[in-house]
RNA sequence: GGAAGCGUGCCUGAGUGGUUGAAAGGGCUUGUCUUGAAAACAAGUAGAUCAGAAAUGGUCUCGAAGGUUCGAAUCCUUCCGCUUCCGCCA
């Protein structure tokens, strides 16, 4: 949720930076409004409740005639007012669904990823004396991925992973836990369903995030998209204390997103899928800290990419391609040298506040006043750099080598396929 | 899935229609006392939101949402959560 107070100090503001996103700044104008006649509503519709409540105190004390059709009337007023009001509340509402996160000025403006801005490249490019392949046909020649069962048992942009690629995926989550816990984070598996409630509060079903969610009709909850949903809100209603921040989390959990409005994208192979497994990292802070913190989750990010030797670049995403709820995100992104282009695989996102003033989490400052955090939320790893190790260790005899990181944990150091 | 019970402030716990936003105790904070601490005594101690420059004032909140009533923590309905027993189950 956006900050009303800065839409009534600064709206003009407020549209800029919204519009940076793509968000008609009609919207905030319409909100501006709306929020102006919502306060109005409220003054008189307390005023009454005021007025009422002062003679229910004299019924109490004896009833008359009088005092009686006084508050018979009164009763009808409010209830007429309260029904303008909740109008009101309803809309205001509503136009907050539609707003997203401000991002910081200082964030690239553009229209889409082609306009993200490339930080680094890390890491040597793989060098090939024969043609390589992609990584879905040689993982479906090695025995490593199915997406064709898949597809007759549940259906597209699903597969299945198998052999090495299996343990390759435990063994980055291993991985992962193993350099977070060092810097105090929390493992953590969370739930994988979640409220609509608190999935709004979280700023997940706004704009048009709700048509990316699966939605279980008999019992009313969502499948979440990403550990991130149900971490974030760990702390939903608190005050954490100044101390104990930063708090961090490391969570694994199985991601459901429905890819709507993708169908040409990534059909072959199993890039963009409709369930994966994903680490994700979770931090709360205070907003003095948040920018250390992303870099800080950042630095852990490419600290994980090193490890498994794979090349990657850093790119700050632009204000037209970022999160809905985010004000300012980075993306990883491995090289796949088949395709010839960098893929995302990690990103690392500052929520600043967004996020924590829909779940109310707050904490106390010195002066014990309580302020609200500012959460972020980073991926760990996904299976995609699994599909990257694939495509970037393949050999000219067709096997595909295991990083050295991880390679104690599959028990081999190279996939040969099946006998 | 069946049966029963329960959900009040930081905690325990009172409260079954009217100065109850909520007794009492504990905790916590501050002060007095003390060389210091403890004890004792005194005072303070919910959040959200609106108006206001502020002081302050209003409104809302006793699991959630509706309803009855002039008036609801208290009555009714639905939902959620927890506990116990049975069934099922990794």
């Amino acid at each position: 949720m956006v900050d009303i107070q800065l839409i009534r100090e600064n709206p003009e503001m407020v549209k800029e930076a919204v519009a940076k996103k793509k968000c008609d700044p009609k919207l905030v104008d319409k909100l501006f409004r709306i929020d102006e006649e919502w306060r109005a509503k409220t003054v008189a519709l307390d005023q009454l409740k005021a007025d009422q409540n002062l003679v229910n105190k004299e019924l109490a004390r004896g009833q008359t005639e009088e005092l009686l059709s006084k508050a018979q009337i009164l009763k009808k007023r409010v209830s007429e007012l309260e029904e303008e009001y909740t109008k009101l509340e309803h809309k205001r509402k509503e136009l907050f669904e539609k707003i997203p996160n401000v991002p910081f000025v200082n964030v690239p403006v553009g229209k889409d990823e082609t306009e993200n801005k490339i930080l680094r490249e890390v890491g040597k490019k793989p060098e090939f004396d024969f043609t390589p392949k992609e990584y879905f046909s040689l993982g479906e020649e090695l025995g490593l991925i199915n997406t064709k069962k898949a597809g007759e048992i549940t259906g597209s942009r699903f597969g299945y992973l198998m052999r090495e690629a299996a343990l390759m995926e435990f063994a980055l989550v291993r991985l992962a836990y193993d350099v977070a816990l060092p810097h105090g984070f929390i493992p953590v598996i969370p739930p994988v369903m979640i409220r609509g409630e608190v999935y709004e509060e979280m700023g997940r079903l706004a704009g048009d995030q709700k048509e990316e969610r699966y939605h279980l009709g008999k019992d009313d909850l969502y499948l979440i998209g990403s550990a991130e949903h149900t971490m974030g809100p760990l702390h939903r209603g608190e005050v954490l204390e100044k101390e104990s921040l930063p708090r961090r989390y490391i969570g694994f959990s199985t991601c459901f997103r429905r890819e709507a409005g993708t169908y040409g994208k990534d059909t072959k192979g199993i890039l963009r899928v409709h369930q994966f497994d994903k680490v994700e990292f979770f931090s709360f802070t205070t907003p003095e800290k948040s920018e250390e913190e992303h870099q800080f989750l950042l630095s852990l990010q490419e600290e994980l990419m090193q490890k498994l030797e794979l090349p990657y670049r850093v790119v700050e995403v632009c204000t037209g391609d970022m999160g809905w709820t985010d004000a300012r995100q980075y993306d990883i992104e491995a090289w796949f040298p088949a395709e010839g282009k960098y893929r995302e695989t990690h990103s690392c996102s500052n929520t600043t506040d967004f996020q924590a003033r829909g779940v109310n989490t707050k904490y106390k400052t010195e002066k014990g006043k309580k302020e609200l955090v500012h959460m972020l939320n980073a991926t760990a790893f996904s299976q995609r750099p699994i599909l990257a190790i694939i495509e970037n260790n393949q050999t000219k005899d067709g096997t595909v080598k295991i990083p050295k990181a991880l390679q104690e944990f599959v028990g081999k150091k190279e996939i040969q396929g099946i006998q």
